[in-house]
RNA sequence: GGAGGAUUCGCAUAGCGGCCGAGUGCGCACGCUUGGAAAGCGUGUAUAGGGCAACCUAUCGAGGGUUCAAAUCCCUCAUCCUCCGCCA
């Protein structure tokens, strides 16, 4: 949620931001409109109640007729005070409808455009040869199946498309890469947390993905709530309507859950293998910090995502998402897109991003110190999402029979320097 | 799933339909006292919105209702506790 005071003084900027987005720029527009007739209702209103609580007042000093000629009064008062009240919780209400429409203000330094209009800030390792190995690569679906580590038929006959098993090494690879991830985590003074995946409306709606997000959503209607497509949801709502103090900051919390997504509209799109799936789990890095601190914990989080991908030993790029593919509560975002032989192209692993003070103010989190109140920024960004990782994982490190070597990294939790055949 | 009880200012509690935005204790802050500390004494101690300000308005789990007037009465919901049932 947008500052109404900041837009108030700023129209111009949010304009600007809304127009960066593609997204609707008369919005601001309309708020402004709005929210001089809600100041006016609120006035209104604060004006009457104050002449009622007055009288209300007079009324129980006073005795006999001069009692019941104030009565009168009141009970007039009383019907004007209600009118004015509801006035004022409509406008109040369609001012927020309006505010909560507003998506972010974009970082001045983000890219404008559209998905194709990132900006790669740097590659990091080459893509392997495997011409030069003399042999071509296999998919992981098909390393998969060699390895007895994933089993996406059964996972189809049992849950339908987009579901697999991890079995065998590929659970166990599972485990190997949470408990690794949470393991640099904890060196990086995370909390680590194990969140709820069942959240109820408000959790949703306040960090934001019953917007354009929600049709990705699952909701479990016969008892209102939803399962999470990331754990940013219960950790961002963990400190819901809550005032944190400001030694406690910046609180890093790392969350390790199960995510579920519905990935419609995306029929057709990587139907092959476990890129896109509608269950997988992830370890996910989450900030709150004093709003001066954001940008410098947002390169910190990605330095920790790369850290990560350096240690698999995968090549990867790093990309400046463009204005009109963040979501709606980030200012600036950066993805790192590991390099996926098989498909000669580098596709998403991790994602990082800036929500400043926007989501923190919908979920009303604030943090105090010895000048008051104020909105603090939140940042998330994935250190792991399991099913991609082991795509990377099987593709870049396979060799000629099948097999696949194991990241040195990840040796230690899995007691072997290479994946047999099944 | 059933039966009871609870939810008030950081914590613990008091609260008669108007004198309650709300008392007390603890905690915390500042001051006095002291050679220094403790104790003692005094003052202060929520959030949001509006106004240059004095100040005004709202908030006693949430939402409705009754009333001139609701922390207080009524209804719905949420959460927590106790007991019973079921259960990984």
């Amino acid at each position: 949620m947008i500052d109404i005071k900041f837009l108030r003084e700023n129209p111009d900027v949010v304009r600007a931001s809304q127009k960066g987005r593609g997204e609707n720029v008369e919005l601001v527009d309309q708020i402004l409109a709005i929210d001089e007739k809600k100041r006016a209702a609120v006035t209104e209103f604060e004006a009457l109640r104050q002449e009622q609580n007055a009288l209300s007042k007079s009324v129980g000093a006073a005795k006999g007729d001069e009692k019941t000629a104030l009565l009168e009064n009141a009970k007039a008062l009383a019907d004007k005070v209600k009118a004015a009240d509801s006035k004022r919780a409509e406008v109040e209400e369609q001012t927020k409808q309006l505010v909560l429409q507003l998506s972010n203000l974009l970082d001045t330094e983000a890219p404008i455009g559209g998905e194709e209009d990132f900006v790669t800030i740097e590659h990091v390792g080459t893509p392997r040869d495997f011409g030069k190995d003399g042999f071509e690569p296999r998919d992981h679906v098909e390393l998969g199946k060699l390895l007895g580590a994933i089993d996406t038929e059964r996972g189809a006959k049992v849950a339908g498309s987009r579901s697999y098993y991890l079995t065998g090494v590929g659970a166990l690879l599972e485990f190997a890469l949470v408990n690794y991830a949470i393991q640099s985590a904890l060196k990086n003074g995370f909390t680590p947390v194990i969140p709820p995946v069942l959240v109820n409306p408000a959790a949703m709606e306040g960090t934001g993905f019953l917007g354009q997000a929600a049709e990705n959503v699952y909701r479990i209607e016969k008892d209102d709530v939803y399962l999470v497509g990331t754990s940013e949801v219960p950790l961002a709502a963990m400190h819901m309507d809550e005032t944190l103090p400001a030694d406690k900051l910046p609180l890093r919390y790392a969350g390790y859950s199960s995510c579920f997504r519905r990935e419609a509209g995306t029929y057709g799109k990587d139907t092959r293998g476990i890129i896109r799936v509608h269950q997988f789990d992830k370890v996910e890095m989450f900030t709150f910090c004093k709003p001066e601190d954001a940008k410098a914990e947002h390169a910190r989080l990605l330095q920790w995502e790369k850290d990560f991908l350096i240690a698999m030993e995968i090549p990867f790029r790093v990309i400046d998402v463009a204005s009109g593919d963040l979501g709606s509560s980030a200012t600036r975002k950066f993805d790192i897109e590991a390099w996926i032989p098989t498909q000669g192209a580098y596709r998403e692993v991790t994602s990082t991003s800036n929500c400043t003070e926007f989501q923190a103010r919908r979920l009303n989190i604030r943090y105090k110190d010895s000048e008051g109140t104020k909105a603090l920024a939140t940042l998330n960004g994935t250190l792991v999402a399991i099913p991609r990782m082991i795509v990377a994982i099987l593709e870049n490190h396979q060799n000629a029979d099948g097999t696949v070597n194991v990241p040195a990294a990840l040796q230690p939790f899995l007691g072997v320097k290479k994946f047999e055949l099944a």
